[in-house]
DNA sequence: CATCGATGATAAGTATTTGTTTCATCCTAT
DNA sequence: ATAGGATGAAACAAATACTTATCATCGATG
């Protein structure tokens, strides 16, 4: 479950997000003032700080500073800003001060579980540290982002690297295609198309695998797909 | 067949998305006003409510707290609301509200799908709680949907899992094959052919079972089938 | 701001499942 | 035992689900 971090004296914004936030599988907790926000950290190691630009005490680029200047204390600790106007300075501002990513207040909370799966996806930090179980032909360097099938450097996309490492990460698991596109993009994706379909097609093309006759992934009718690579 | 309680004074959008729920199987009903509708609720128990903000008498957020506040009463409903504008503002109102998710009108009615969908998902309404007895040589894993028959494996589909698992749940019950088609279809479907037979036969045959000398599946001359496995 | 690659949508083609028909066989009541 | 409806299972047909080629779109890159 991530440990998500939410920096803002607004208490009844904060008992929301917290809410809202556990439907996706993230304890929220929050600091009313950057201070307490800043020991909660060494506390909490949390995965993602979600930080107010308008705060008591210092505003949020003060401590977004901060935290990025102790980064031996605080790590890479991956930041999401909210601030109260949509100007693009505020924008320009905060990403130069090391926030991963930024949302205007008001925003709708879907917008929020979206842009959080993305900073997390992207902070590597999330995939590095995956299970990732080992499979016979199939070498993972995470921290490359490199595959080798059977000895060969495979060039893969982002979404395909994903889909293979959540695959590998849970062997023998029939995910559905909900499933598949809820764990790749981080919401309540709808499928109106063949999105996954067509994303598993061109992974198994890589992997030099056949829908009928497959090495990795399976095709389970009526329900998804499995991925059974032999685990040694 | 799932039951949705629409709460909208717009009788014309009731009737649309009640013939249109109804392609997904779900069969929809439509309250005009907010104090029909909390009647209803209590008649019916549907497992969900779509609810508009905007309603004679009182508005929806209104409703809707209602509702939560008086949980021991409408259980823990899960409700959709429908908005009139898509501001963000009321999102965030409505969530706070305990709403479960929200869509501004107007909407595409396969988007309102999806969103109940998810719904329904979220709000635990799965398979896998079904309470499957043991059977002696049946391994079942609902989670992953996976049947093994004396340690094998067995490659069922949809059809012949739900069968399977309805027989599981009420072992040495016999069922009718009304009654089997009306639980696999969820609808009243007519018999116009042997189509359960060949169910029944098909799931028969992937169990290594025989009519004359079943293991799992027995005939009921005249009336339906039994599973008769040795319980556990 | 033009290009390129990645990803999403669409649709035609293919495969699988599910329903129907059929007929041989089985059961039960005469 | 036999007639007549009920059942099992094979073969065929229809419906449904999946695959993949192709095109459109978007965002990153230079």
């Amino acid at each position: 479950m991530k440990q998500i971090l939410i920096i803002d004296d607004d208490e009844n914004l904060g008992d929301l997000l917290t809410q809202y936030l556990a439907r996706y599988e993230m304890q929220a907790h929050v600091a009313l003032t950057p201070s307490k926000g800043l020991e909660m950290i060494k506390k909490l190691k949390p995965d993602l700080l979600i930080l107010d630009v308008m705060l008591p005490e210092k505003d949020g680029f003060e401590v977004c500073r901060e935290i990025r200047a102790k980064s031996s204390i605080y790590g890479q600790l991956p930041i999401l800003m909210l601030t109260a106007h949509a100007e693009v300075t505020d924008r320009i501002v905060g990403l130069e001060l090391g926030a991963d990513d930024y949302l205007p207040k008001p925003f709708e909370p879907r917008e929020l579980v979206a842009r959080i799966h993305n900073i997390l996806r992207r902070s590597g930090d999330d995939a590095s540290m995956r299970d990732i179980k080992p499979i016979k032909g199939l070498d993972v360097d995470p921290s490359r982002r490199e595959v080798k099938l059977d000895k060969v450097v495979l060039d893969l996309t982002t979404m395909e690297y994903e889909l293979l490492i959540l695959f590998m990460q849970y062997p023998n698991k029939t995910f559905t295609r909900d499933e598949l596109m809820n764990r790749l993009r981080g919401i309540d994706a709808e499928l109106f198309s063949r999105a996954v379909d067509t994303l598993v097609s061109r992974l198994r093309h890589k992997l030099g695998d056949t829908s009928k006759t497959p090495r990795f992934i399976k095709t389970v009718w009526g329900r998804g797909y499995t991925f059974i690579g032999e685990q040694l």
